[in-house]
DNA sequence: ATAATTAAGGATAAACTTGTCCTTTTATAG
DNA sequence: CTATAAAAGGACAAGTTTATCCTTAATTAT
């Protein structure tokens, strides 16, 4: 469904949400990594394109690091967007470029609604709703 | 969502079912590739896959072929099963092994009714009704 | 029997995703 | 100022998916 780099930018996203508020600076690429249980380096890459997205600040030096931008409501669709683009939640599951409900592909009218449940779910959950999730309750980001 | 071997998978099942019964014989492998638009070599690598996995009948040499095996029911995801395994349809979008409703990832209960709606349609899906789906409608399989 | 046709299968290549390493830039602590 | 710490960015390596090519095996028409 997602890309490996997909899912490391969710948690990313998350652990960054849920440390907002709870420390006054940035959080650096090793804590990251480490909480989500990711590839440092890797991660690093990641991280720049949250940034250039916007969806993260990013400051360079001693006691930088990347954190939510404050009062900014992110969603789901926002991270998977900047990072796998919207396919998924609006192109064709066969991949054809010109289906519609007009001129579908075979399995157009059955994929429509779930593409729809899936696009909206994404639109309308927010890291802040994530975050207090991860608070709240027994739930983990790292195996 | 899915591979783009699997769309080739489902092209060709979808293809092969709205053969059988119009033509005695068994459906080479150039006529499957020209109808779903997909490359001819690798097209047959899926065609071995599928015919493997029992959801094609082959026969080799002179008139030999492809095609649905008579009478059987075949269903969107026993192709997605046999191509993509079914991590989609029963794992967790974030990738952990671990994930559940009593022990679940931050975004476990915002996708589980997706996963299960995704995972029904499948499933219940079936070759038959797509045929009819591209005989009955203004319905391509190839762009 | 022989030739022609077609799927099966192995080896390889191209493209893309995932991951690492090293250098450069920026900022701060001392 | 200088040394240190951290992100930015480029180059490259490993792994996976997608795709091609060629040989082998099976079947049939002649």
């Amino acid at each position: 469904m997602f890309s490996r780099t997909c899912t490391y930018a969710i948690k990313t996203m998350i652990y960054l949400a849920s440390r907002r508020g709870k420390t006054a600076g940035m959080v650096g690429l090793q804590e990251i990594a480490e909480a989500i249980g990711s590839p440092k380096a890797f991660t690093a890459k990641i991280l720049q394109q949250l940034t250039k997205a916007k969806l993260l600040d990013s400051i360079r030096g001693r006691n930088g690091g990347f954190a939510v931008p404050e009062g900014k409501v992110i969603t789901l669709a926002d991270i998977v967007s900047a990072i796998d683009g919207d396919e998924l939640m609006t192109g064709c599951v066969l991949g054809f470029k010109e289906c519609s409900a007009q001129h579908p592909c075979p399995v157009h009218h059955k994929f429509v609604s779930i593409r729809d449940y899936l696009s909206g779910t994404l639109n309308t959950t927010t890291l802040t709703e994530l975050q207090q999730v991860l608070e709240n309750e027994r739930v983990f980001l790292k195996s």
